[in-house]
DNA sequence: AATGAATGAGTGTTCATTCAT
DNA sequence: AATGAATGAACACTCATTCAT
């Protein structure tokens, strides 16, 4: 076990340590959402990074642990963006859910892909990390419920259920990558715009009221 | 009838072979359903039929084979009710076509609890069942398409496209399943409804509209 | 059990048992000689025979004896060829060796292609059919060891050791189809002649000796 | 070296893989002389070894490249010795010959009692061996079509034809193991003298002419 | 006499996991 | 901190054999 032999591990080292955790959760996320659970084997991590299988136990306990980190760090890099873009922006909540719906999508279909295998779909996980995930879609849930729910309030919107929309919401967002993936350049642009504004609709927005 | 030799098994027989292919192949469904391609051996298979599984290979040529099949048959029956619904249904679009959602998620919630992983996901399976999975979702589009279709021409409609709105619907009712699951009772059939207004919405159908 | 109720089947019914029994043991042959012990399956031999796998078990208690079968059939037609040949020939010693040698080249080479694998290599058999094939070696030495014997004495051959010189007759000649398999039409006679005339050198006869 | 990231093993480990691979190549080698191809599983390599079946799978691809590595080691050791034989022989090529024959038979009967399943049947090896089997075949005949031609041009020896002359040579000393396996002691040595006698037979070499 | 069905042991292969060094 | 080695439980698939009908 590093680091328990001289009380604390100095900081140079525990960054490094750290380092070293992010390239493999990195290279393992990307496996993982290119392929899918299954697909991966722990030697197919270990060769992209260049190191040995052995290694990899070395930072984690096992296949599950690091399936784990690295929908956590997917998912955490994926909900700052959300939260950041919300914190960010000024003006009314039908733009406000606009763009981060449209930035949602981008994320998905540009950067993971893939990851509705790892966030739509369920796996039987070992309960420890059934939690890890749960909590990821509920702080999803909570940026979009926030301008959903603001903007019911004033008026902007007008949702039937806001859990239902919310799911519908996320159900296609997360399956977007796989009908836009096919497209590239302008027609991929145009899918992506098209499928905000129809998402728009779930809260009773069409186009015409920008 | 003396010296024949290899004909063709009496139809008592032969129906007794349906039969238990057909038992063999709901099984599968049911557990490829459940788990998904990878995590389901043929052992998994053979023990739900209390059979060995050699037994399985006198029916089928492979895990590919049984999927394959298990797949046809899922679908088929889920596509042939909505096409019935959809030939039956005597009435607007707009009635026609929530008749067809509410059905389709009664089916996904009540009889097939776990198929999103059939037609949500696709590069979960061998290359051989793409095929398949594909022309089932073609299937599948066609039925709605013409509703949505019929219903813009007569102008009870109006969509921002057509295939946005398909691949939003279809994320949003075959992801049902994972969160009406949870629900009993009214508040299942409550969940239902809901999930069915909302969707309307995307063709510019409010409940008031009815 | 066959043929076990009524005391004795009848001649007619024996002997069309006989004839299937001898339309499988050929079809084996076959494909033994083919591929090998190891690589035919039961399922093979049925298919060949355009039976059911089971109906084998009807006239043979396993795969063994029916390999053991085919061996005898095999060997049985090939050495009373042999022994035909030897008995009707009239002539010197040398002549008759020539052509049993030419002959069991010619059986090899022309009818039995691959049969090197069921009487030079052995394998690990039960022992009731290690017997059987002990026995067909030694009914083979018998033609051949008898001729040499002759004409050792009558002073027309000249050899180390009859046993010996049977080995390497019987190695070279089983061997011969690997060689001369290749070969078609002209070259294949001529090697087939070559290689005679080669193996009576073992016994002291030149070419120039006839 | 610190940040040296799988760089090439040291020598001490290459050294200790290399003798491990040896090992195993060596127990397959022999389970695959004794029994031919197809009757030797891996569980039996693995067994004889005293390890898992697993474990040949870090050294090994599969079985076809344990095979293939098997047989490779098998008939280097074996050409070496006879080519190293040739290359030091100072004499005559009756002499040569004789020696190389001589050879061949200690080492097919002492050192590879069953290597006849590797030279002679080409047909039990998967199409993977089949080049590496007819390689080390060619390797073989250059060495005694060398001896034999200078023979045959220096005078000394008489064949019909070279190629034939082999081929009955290679068959007879291949095969020899079979029956001077069961031989031991005086019994033995003479019968491999006089089978090497009856060899030179085939060049027109008498016992006299020595 | 023959069939369809089922079995169970075995076969090559994969892979998460462990561990001494 | 990392490696090479080994393990053992799975897995898909094959096949000789059995047996009720």
């Amino acid at each position: 076990m590093p680091g328990q032999v001289s009380s604390a591990p100095s900081p140079r080292i525990e960054r490094k340590r750290d380092k070293r955790v992010q390239e493999i959760v990195r290279t393992a996320a990307d496996l993982f959402a290119e392929r899918g659970y299954d697909a991966v084997s722990l030697d197919d991590v270990a060769e992209r990074l260049d190191v040995t299988k052995g290694s990899l136990y070395y930072y984690f306990a096992g296949k599950d642990e690091l399936c784990t980190a690295a929908l956590e760090t997917l998912g955490n890099g994926w909900m700052e963006r959300l939260e950041e873009l919300s914190a960010a922006y000024d003006g009314s909540d039908v733009g406000r859910l606009r763009a981060l719906l449209h930035e949602h999508i981008m994320i998905a279909v540009r950067d993971y892909p893939a990851a509705l295998r790892l966030f739509l779909v369920p796996r039987e996980w070992p309960a420890s990390q059934a939690r890890s995930i749960k909590a990821m879609r509920t702080r999803h849930d909570a940026i979009f419920r926030d301008v959903i729910d603001s903007g019911v309030r004033a008026g902007e919107f007008d949702a039937i259920s806001t859990d239902v929309t919310l799911q519908c919401m996320h159900a296609a967002m997360t399956q977007a990558p796989t009908w836009c993936g096919r497209l590239t350049g302008r027609a991929r642009t145009r899918a992506i715009d098209e499928l905000t504004d129809t998402l728009m609709l779930l809260v009773g927005c069409s186009r015409a009221d920008d």
